[in-house]
DNA sequence: CTCAGGGTTCAAGTGCGCTTGACGTCAAGG
DNA sequence: CCTTGACGTCAAGCGCACTTGAACCCTGAG
């Protein structure tokens, strides 16, 4: 079996039908093929969606993620992707800096013996700087 | 000064006093103290606000941050912040992780000399695990 | 005194990422 | 033949995190 039904594909994902209707219908899935009205996904729709999610769990958003995706699909845009991508990798770089900096204050307020995350004192310096 | 009006907080923090408002709206703030009506907030509350963004950045949602928070603002919740804290910590520690392998697949991506994201050899192995 | 510029409340609106509902079509099975 | 069930479309709804608008009040500078 090289198809899928909208069905089987959304079983296999862990999605439901109408998120993948969905995500066509933003262009971040390629129409698909219909057979009788139906619409048939090649099995390699597996893979795309398992990175579209993955993008997602980032924090990626479905717009962003059809642009990491969508600057292919057809030849030639391999250019366009790699310009892309090298954008997002700091972007991504940053993310998982600051994710890292919770985690070790979360962490390290633990060690700390803190009453609790907001009145640690370890946390006083760092974190955000102000604005002001 | 040691309070500020929430005009002042908000260019402080860099939101707009809305959100000021709907985050005590909802509980995530405590209730400002009123002069002549008007809230006004200890400095403190800025350090309080860094500490959600930062948390908000790991995409902890606002419910999920008044918990980490709010077991706490007055006494004795010590111990209920570090039962929380230690739950979120391998969490946080997974969504690292997933993170990393994102930026890792991007960076591979590169390297690896493919057309783009979708159709990377590299990837076609790792990323999710079918759900099928 | 006046009035501009904040502040207040409450309800409704916005954008994202979907889901749900109403209604219709079609193929297969009893 | 008729029903069942999965699929189709389209519009509306939902939860989150806010913003915006309408209507009102207060303070203080000119």
């Amino acid at each position: 079996m090289r198809e899928l039904g909208i069905g089987d594909l959304a079983r296999r994902v862990g999605m439901r039908p109408s998120a993948l209707r969905y995500y066509e219908s933003i262009g971040l899935l390629p129409p698909a093929g219909r057979v009788a009205g139906r619409r048939v996904y090649p099995v390699g729709t597996v893979r795309r969606i398992a990175l579209i999610k993955m993008a997602q769990r980032a924090r990626f958003t479905l717009a962003e993620i059809r642009q990491l995706l969508d600057t292919t699909v057809d030849r030639g845009a391999t250019r366009q992707w790699r310009a892309l991508a090298e954008r997002k990798l700091p972007e991504l770089d940053r993310f998982l800096q600051e994710t890292q900096a919770l985690r070790d204050a979360v962490a390290d307020c633990l060690a700390c013996g803190c009453m609790n995350f907001d009145s640690c004192q370890l946390l006083s310096s760092g974190p955000a700087g102000d604005a002001a």
